[in-house]
DNA sequence: CTTGACCTTTGTGTAACCCAAAGGTTCTAG
DNA sequence: CTAGAACCTTTGGGTTACACAAAGGTCAAG
């Protein structure tokens, strides 16, 4: 297979194929007439690995890890039993951020529902944000999506 | 104010100052001896601004936005409503994802603890999660924190 | 034989910072 | 007065998981 013919059995881009590749989680051989890169059976396994160690919320250096020990032959599966046991609290924190941050959203769009569109005041700053309380920092990440 | 004042008084780090100041969320002047940058009460307003803005999913380029339009005289109001409105949807989306990949945690780590550690079997990858069923794919980001 | 659909590598961009290096400045203590 | 600490500056590189563009080689069909 080259790289768009797995891409399209994994349905992901290209571009994912070749950059797993570039990163050493596939290891397809090469085509010596014409440089291409030539991925088989195997690689597609790996890859649908890869897909769903990632809904799990492995990132790529981990899935790495997990696939160098395979091919080890060892069991990775202590790793990735620990590793998910890491994982689980941090998102189920992440959860609760955004879950706090979807409310907070809520109630400033129901706050200017009952409030006039212009609300004139040409030199301070939005006030609903303004009067938000401010968090105190607990030590997590924040981000926008 | 110095950078490392600002960042004090607002619980960020310099380089955060910084970056905001790169960005142009924050103007502060220079003194003129010794090129250091200074800010003063309004730029602790815009940025304690931007750190509620923040946690309210908006993004810099969003944030700088909002502060251009308020610096113009304009009233933010209404773009912060349609944004907020825009963001709202796409963050309920990345909870429901999270939770979903929560339960799929949670259910691996349950069926782990029902299972021998070394499960020998040298050339197979971790059984659990090649179990995993396929998510099929509809269209939403996934990431990896 | 030409077109169009592939393939290759290389380099750039994304978001929101963090960190290191190299060098100037200011404050404080001995 | 001066050494060292603790600032400040700019520049440039790293992080994540790809996407995208450019420049050029390859291949099957018409």
């Amino acid at each position: 297979m080259k790289v768009s013919d797995l891409a399209r059995a994994a349905d992901v881009t290209g571009e994912t194929v070749r950059h797993y590749t570039r990163e050493a989680l596939l290891h397809p051989q090469r085509d010596p007439d014409n440089g291409y890169q030539l991925y088989d059976a195997d690689d597609l396994n790996r890859l649908r690995f890869i897909q769903r160690a990632r809904t799990l919320g492995f990132s790529l250096r981990e899935v790495r890890e997990i696939l160098e020990h395979a091919d080890h032959g060892d069991s990775p599966c202590p790793m990735v039993r620990d590793l998910l046991a890491e994982r689980l609290p941090e998102i189920q924190s992440r959860i609760r951020e955004l879950q706090a941050l979807a409310t907070r959203m809520e109630r400033a769009l129901a706050a200017w529902r009952d409030m006039p569109d212009g609300t004139p005041d040409g030199h301070s700053l939005c006030r609903l944000i303004e009067s938000l309380p401010m968090e105190s920092d607990d030590g997590f990440s924040r981000q926008a999506p």
